[in-house]
DNA sequence: GCCGTTTTCGGCCCGACTGTTTTCAGTCG
């Protein structure tokens, strides 16, 4: 176990960072200090295994990783150590890396504060340095004062407090967050524009600290940022300037307030939207065309003359780019296909037709938990929704507790009745369809008799058990779960939930493949905990022409408004009508779930 | 230590805030 977790993509970023960490204490080159930090900033950013990138033979084609590298890694994983990386990391003390966790304290505090107060093992070390900060020793450290050592105290409870809680929320609980403090921020006739930016706005899956930036004019900032700072969920004042201010908010949210004038606003949109690697690629590419890119201006590097944006779009194409929308700001190739005018008419919201994943309260006395409202209260939102076609997806009547007769009978039952309640709403623009979630058993066989499947116009197949497979049998398991006719959609195919579940390992080459051969859609899950399968696996789907399905998997109507997070997953992986069959009119759509 | 539309050598994004040694290093995004 312990072994698998050290050739995992977060630990080997950890020791890449913990070796540029030793490199900035003893002033090596920057660059190669930098060096260390792009190679974990990529491992950390892979969708793959950098243990199975490893095993094909592929190191070197990892950006930012080079031969050196690519040789210490070789050793790594081969041995299960690497000499050059420990002769490196025993060169400080092992406390260095644990103070290194608490906000505000870098490399080189970490490092003055171990050998200063001769704390070095790992062990206790954080209560060692606190009792060391509340008998007022930090303080008489040259280089450290008074204001460090109760700044170090107070990051210390703060550290204590946020390890128990999960360090990133799921991006749907965010955005209600920022609602909160949008509202806040709206009541000051001051600001004339609020605008939520990072990666939120990006759309990230999972979102660290909440980024605001606001137009004002600058004669008011001082106003501006006091009344941020007056914030009444505030808990804490992390930092506040002239241009920007942090506070958290409970439970330990970090809200970050940049302020701007109109001049300006359009470049600050941009540089606070993120995402880094993307700003850093972007100012590269700007460098080669003799521009210099900042939160305020772009500014020709010969002549010194700053040109001014008041919004991204111009920007852009200042820099003779196409407009690229947040959500794909990546760093991946984006900027490339910007050159070439080649960014496609990206997903929205309004594209969605229908909505496949459904639960309702009819008792067929389900496998897993039932729904909250009847068939009618879900079609009535559908036409709320402005649906073309909605699809009814209760979970199987559970196999263990009822014979394959009772179940067919069961399954005949709802479509009777089913047909019964909407005969009278036979005008209706919604067309609804008779689906069924069913269970992937442990063999891969699925949870319902052959001939119940008459009863239903599709299936959709999922994993609802035994989460701990290993890859190639769980691999195995979908796939011949997905060689039924009647299977059109595979659910959340990954299994997981954010803060409670790692989703469980995939061949995704083979997944895609049988899909495709089967005319499959792979679920995009708006379930906020899931938002399932995330954006850079769909990416890969859809360059290998998978399609896809965003549904809700609602158990209650207003779950299906969630659909938009679904959406924010497909935009990120670059989705086009195209490639998501619910954006499909009526009769493409009965052509797919017929086909 | 990485990387390549000017380059296999010579570059490597840009700026705010804090505390302290009051001019700048350290940290962060």
């Amino acid at each position: 176990m312990k072994k698998k977790d050290n050739r995992s993509n977060k630990y080997i970023a950890y020791l890449f960072r913990s070796i540029a960490s030793v490199y900035l204490i003893k002033n090596e080159n920057r660059f190669k200090i930098i060096a260390y930090q792009n190679a974990a900033d990529s491992i950390e950013k892979m969708t793959q295994e950098i243990y199975d990138i490893w095993r094909d033979g592929n190191l070197e084609k990892v950006p930012n990783i080079g031969h050196n590298l690519a040789s210490y890694l070789n050793e790594y994983f081969k041995s299960g150590k690497s000499d050059h990386f420990e002769q490196i990391l025993k060169r400080i003390p092992q406390s260095v890396f644990e103070f290194m966790k608490i906000p505000g304290i870098g490399p080189k505090k970490a490092y003055k504060l171990a050998k200063t107060l001769n704390i070095i093992e790992a062990k206790d070390c954080i209560e060692k340095l606190k009792k060391s900060a509340l008998k007022g020793i930090i303080a008489k450290i040259p280089e450290f004062g008074q204001k460090s050592q109760d700044s170090i105290l107070n990051s210390i409870n703060l550290y204590k407090k946020k390890s128990v809680l999960i360090n990133r929320m799921p991006m749907p609980y965010a955005y209600d967050q920022a609602q909160l403090i949008l509202n806040y921020l709206k009541k000051n006739k001051d600001i004339k524009r609020i605008d939520i930016l990072g990666s939120l706005r990006r759309k990230t899956e999972t979102i660290g600290d909440i980024d605001i930036s606001v137009e004002i004019d600058l004669k008011n900032t001082k106003n501006i940022i006091d009344y941020f700072l007056k914030y009444p969920k505030k808990i804490d004042i992390d930092n506040s300037g002239v241009k920007k201010a942090s506070i958290i908010v409970f439970p330990n949210i970090r809200i970050d307030l940049r302020v701007q004038s109109k001049k300006q606003y359009g470049s600050m949109l941009q540089y606070l939207t993120g995402s880094k690697l993307h700003n850093i690629k972007l100012r590269e590419y700007a460098l080669k065309k003799g521009y210099s890119l900042s939160e305020y201006s772009i500014k020709n590097i010969n002549t010194k003359k700053e040109t001014f944006f008041d919004n991204e779009k111009n920007f852009y194409n200042f820099l003779n780019l196409q407009y690229i929308p947040p959500e794909i700001r990546e760093g991946t190739n984006e900027i490339e296909l910007a050159i070439n005018n080649k960014i496609p008419k990206l997903i929205e919201l309004k594209d969605i037709k229908g909505d496949l994943h459904i639960h309702s309260n009819y008792d067929l006395k389900p496998s897993h938990d039932l729904g909250r409202n009847s068939y009618l209260d879900i079609f009535k939102k559908a036409n709320e929704l402005n649906y073309s076609y909605i699809g009814f997806a209760d979970h199987n009547p559970k196999i263990t507790n009822l014979k394959e007769n009772e179940i067919i009978d069961i399954l005949k039952k709802r479509k009777d009745y089913i047909y019964k309640i909407f005969d009278k709403n036979k005008n209706n623009k919604v067309q609804r369809f008779i689906g069924l979630e069913v269970d992937i058993l442990n063999n891969g066989n699925i949870a319902i008799p052959e001939k119940a499947i008459d009863y239903v116009d599709y299936l959709i197949v999922a994993i609802h058990s035994l989460f701990n497979m290993n890859k190639k049998d769980m691999t195995n398991r979908i796939l011949k779960a997905l060689n039924n006719p009647k299977v059109k959609i595979l659910a959340h195919p990954t299994g997981r939930l954010f803060g409670k579940r790692d989703g469980y390992d995939l061949d995704f080459e083979k997944i895609f493949e049988t899909c495709k051969k089967q005319k499959v859609a792979l679920e995009i899950n708006s379930w906020p905990e899931r938002l399932d399968l995330s954006y850079d696996l769909v990416r890969v789907g859809i360059q290998n022409s998978n399609k896809f399905i965003i549904n809700t998997d609602s158990h209650a109507t207003y779950h299906m408004d969630y659909l938009k997070y679904g959406m924010y997953v497909a935009k990120k992986a670059f989705a086009t009508k195209n490639d998501i069959i619910n954006s499909y009119n009526l009769n493409d759509f009965i052509k797919w779930i017929r086909g």
